[in-house]
DNA sequence: AAAATAAGTCTACAATTGTAAACTTAACTC
DNA sequence: GAGTTAAGTTTACAATTGTAGACTTATTTT
């Protein structure tokens, strides 16, 4: 797998996520726009949505735009950066041989585009070229050498 | 999306879930398995361990196996099922305009056998056939309704 | 300019998690 | 069966996270 913490910043907590999904989509938000649209979703006070952007501040994820007042928070990552940190801090602790069926389940679980699938498409072509026939169990550091594809069994 | 939360028992912590790969990979340990497998990669006392499998058995992840006192701990969920406790977590926040790209991301990233390959590949032909155009945005809640596609601009 | 309001800061506190020492109990070894 | 060792339990404590009240400082309104 390939890692992509854009700096070391901290990770963002699921509560924090909330809000910058909301700063993502809006391209940048004030403190009343992110407090009306969370508390749409979120049984949250405006107290804990402003700790919330006082934290995501403090680990570098918003960035206050401008020095006047009604401050505009802007994201210093963008949402698929963010997504692929989410992502990739999670697949790294999958078994590898889990990770196949794992993809599968997604793309059959969520809704894709025609472009998407045709992306998706083309890239299953390509890497038909190279596949293994089996992908090892990566679980344990010793697995191959002493379980001998025991592992799992 | 689907969830898969087989019970509701509570989440398990990124420490946790390294015992619990052990525990899946082995179909089941012995705490001084769990203490040598993972003291290989993780730099924990025996005692960090313990702890965990502790909480695990609390939380309703692992069960004794017999009365005999070197008892061997077993997974009450499968590995498969534990990944997609997971991985649903994960992309119930995802935007969903999003998960095509990063699908696509993960399939590049990750190694897939020529079964997993295939099957992707026979499930987006059949996708094809239904899939929409565009997947709209879904972090607001009114992002249709008022931003008509505007959102992410 | 005074009042009202919105924005921002400080402080707090409980739950969960990471981390681990100390203690108790059962099992194995001589 | 006494001692050693492995296993299991109890207690602990700091960091992070979820949650939020209270207070301060700008900004806007009348």
């Amino acid at each position: 797998m390939t890692s992509t913490q854009p700096e070391n910043l901290p990770e963002i907590s699921p509560a924090e996520w909330e809000v910058m999904r909301i700063v993502w989509t809006l391209n940048g938000a004030q403190t009343h726009e992110l407090i009306s649209s969370l508390q749409e979703k979120m049984d949250w006070t405006e107290s804990t949505i402003k700790t919330l952007i006082r934290r995501l501040q403090q680990k570098g994820y918003l960035q206050r735009q401008g020095t006047q007042r009604p401050y505009v928070y802007q994201a210093t990552i963008t949402e698929q950066a963010g997504i692929n940190q989410q992502t990739d801090a999670l697949f790294a602790n999958l078994c590898a041989m889990h990770v196949g069926p794992t993809l599968i389940r997604l793309v059959k679980n969520n809704t894709l585009s025609q472009q998407d699938l045709t992306e998706l498409s083309q890239l299953i072509a390509t890497k038909q070229a190279t596949a293994p026939a089996v992908v090892a169990c990566d679980c344990l550091a010793d697995c191959q050498v002493e379980n001998q594809g025991e592992c799992h069994e």
